[in-house]
DNA sequence: GTGGTCTAGACCACA
DNA sequence: GTGGTCTAGACCACA
């Protein structure tokens, strides 16, 4: 896995296990990968590991079962809110920063359609 | 200014900077303000403002005169990429991170309208 | 039973069966439930009740009979010992840990009869 | 220092900090000792400070200042509620285990006030 | 085998 | 100088 430089990468990996999470490639109450072998996996150390783990913890996201491995939690609340937080999350950040550059509700949907075409195009190719 | 903590300050003035120029508080060839100036404005020390000019400089978005001060590029070219590669790379980024979460371009959209039609009702609060 | 993340789960077994023992749910002589048994009710691993009552054996508060299983101690020295110390444990603690916090051995007993009162209202809810 | 091994280091030295703030040795807004200064005093590792000041910094008693150190925390509703909580936590505490012996509320306070005597003696040595 | 904690040491962003 | 993050490696509690 590539990680950006400019962000944490405990970080990033929550991210990557709230997708993992969302697209139920990890399933509620599903066992995940050991600590040691997503640090192999992921070519990232043990700790690194272990920090975005033990936030995910916190968050309820996963839960940890002593000597036998950390689990996606079932609580499907907690679930849903996850996927429509994360969302969200991208939809405001694309509004917040294209509002700083002037550029108008109407103008972010003409871009966003026009990105999707280009790339649709691409695919194409 | 708030910053994010969990991306280098330097980066963020980058950023901040460009949004300047896009939206033309910053015009073609105006002098930016000085770097204690800055640095008091945006309550950050001196080197790290430092630090995203002289990169800024670098990729000619801005130019350094000795002994006079830093100046908006007045090359249209450089200043309409920067413009086209902002937006592009931000709608670049919602749409990478959707289709990560398994969501398709028209849902994508549907999302962003939805999105724009709630902040426009709690405007009107 | 609950288990507080923060200290050896074995450790804490063992505080429940000086428990047990001293508010004479197993009484002198008696013999405990079998390791499994105990792993079973506590949801435990058999190991950890094991380290548990070893422990137990080298302070001579259970007594080990071979094929038999274990049995509270007879020995009424150790028992009474072992109800004095517990509740010195505890009641030194408290005022170590209040004293570190500056507060008097007068307004200790003040707090102390104020929550007794505070769970008494609670208790006729 | 002297650390109990039975409870984890990054524990006990939130305990500490909790400890010297409210007996106002760390006073509000006052600056904590540099992480690495804390770790030669406590002698203990860097990271176990980091991990003891980052859930401080979580809870709000601390305030981290980039490039400049960490602070306690101005903010007097934290404050108070912070020796609110300390103490209590305490007091519940011995209720709680001394009930589990079956000791009644009457006995604790004259088990509290023996010991209270107890100790008053043994400075008179 | 599995996770939790800790250490020694390094490098980086920021003041 | 100050904190934040990461690594390699160790040891322990628990299943």
């Amino acid at each position: 896995m590539k990680f950006d430089d400019k962000v944490p990468i405990y970080y990033q990996i929550k991210q990557y296990i709230y997708r993992e999470i969302i697209i139920e490639h990890l399933k509620p109450g599903q066992q995940i990968p050991a600590v040691r072998q997503l640090a192999v996996t992921l070519t990232v150390n043990v700790n690194t590991i272990q920090r975005a783990l033990s936030e995910l913890i916190d968050e309820d996201v996963l839960v940890s079962k002593r000597g036998k491995g950390n689990f996606v939690t079932e609580d499907t609340e907690v679930l849903k809110n996850l996927k429509k937080r994360t969302v969200e999350e991208q939809v405001n950040n694309l509004y917040d920063n294209l509002t700083a550059l002037r550029i108008s509700p109407d103008k972010m949907l003409t871009y966003l359609e026009n990105y999707i075409n280009s790339r649709k195009e691409a695919n194409h190719d």
